[in-house]
DNA sequence: AGTCGTATATACCAATCGGTATAGAGGATG
DNA sequence: CATCCTCTATACCGATTGGTATATACGACT
């Protein structure tokens, strides 16, 4: 079949169980059915192939972040897209979504950290381009939008993260309560 | 020297900066300035480093949080002193916090998770405890007192991590208003 | 038919992995 | 002096690591 996506697939898997350190080419190429060279073949190393299963997930949130990120005006309606975004997509692809977790809070000279950083902070780029647009409704937030967008995604992740370990279920309801929770943390 | 402390400390270095996986037992021995067979001598194995650097660090954590946690009644205040413990020891010790932080959110199946959730999870349950006796006074909490832990420690990482990447200083104040996030969305 | 590019397997590489067998150094105790 | 215990170094182990050289199977295109 496509040797392409199942070797992504089985790195996805091994790589959210056990982490990228810990588990080797070889067994990554088993289990998609494939030889090591055909894992070499497409993806030229390990880090390739790290590199080319973040290109394909995480670019997908990318855009729907993006898309959820125009900003129109009313700043609270925004930020619920923008939640809603993140969590529907964990709905989506939860086990990657551990992944992305995992390696964003790795150690800074890890392989899985500057990776998963590129695609986390183009995202956080995004979301500060939402702040800074607000400013002209909502006053001056003397360069603080940088630490408001971390915040938001920090408090998204914590939700997102209680929801993949079946400690609560994120309904549309305690989405946007999830948001005003954050909104609160802003005001004060 | 003690080369005992001088491998934990070599090890805490290195695991922090690159991972527990990627750092191999040899160049924490390097660094610490002894061979191999020394380190096997007082830990047995690279797992039994790991868990003797969390033995030394994070039960310091957990001694601090535990006497933060006892309760006399005043729930807001206890939940302060609770998060100033946090806070004050991601002070003393951030590498350690670090290498906690990575290490809660690795993949599951990876010893570093394993080893870390064991006391983190026995911090959370002395904060469940907080909650539970606060029932009497806070109305019945319809089993929610593990969520509201897990919640509130959440946070606390969420504003510690910050601090380590230079994005805020947590303040008293800073540190209070964090708690008045907290409860805010656990009123709601 | 012949040729070329993609995709795949067998077999191999040096290097490193975690871990250990053995022996010696050095202080304390008898 | 002899013994014992703690600690440490040299040198090694088999297994696995990431990565590759070579050869071939299979279409598609000329």
């Amino acid at each position: 079949m496509d040797s392409r996506a199942g070797l992504i697939s089985a790195a996805l898997a091994l790589f959210a169980r056990r982490g990228y350190d810990a588990v080797g080419v070889q067994e990554v190429a088993e289990r998609a059915g494939v030889a090591k060279p055909t894992l070499y073949h497409f993806f030229g190393s390990k880090q390739g192939l790290l590199e080319a299963l973040f290109d394909e997930y995480a670019s997908r949130l990318d855009k729907q972040v993006e898309s959820a990120a125009e900003y129109f005006g009313d700043l609270p309606l925004t930020l619920d897209r923008i939640a809603a975004a993140y969590v529907e997509f964990a709905r989506q692809e939860p086990v990657f979504y551990r992944l992305e977790l995992a390696l964003h809070s790795a150690p800074p000279d890890s392989i899985g950290y500057q990776i998963a950083t590129r695609h986390y902070s183009r995202r956080l780029a995004t979301i500060e381009g939402v702040f800074i647009k607000a400013v002209r409704q909502h006053g001056n937030m003397r360069g603080r939008h940088q630490r408001y967008a971390l915040s938001l995604v920090g408090i998204i992740n914590l939700y997102v993260s209680l929801q993949l370990n079946e400690r609560l279920i994120i309904t549309d309801r305690v989405c946007h309560e999830m948001v005003h929770q954050f909104s609160h943390g802003i005001y004060s």
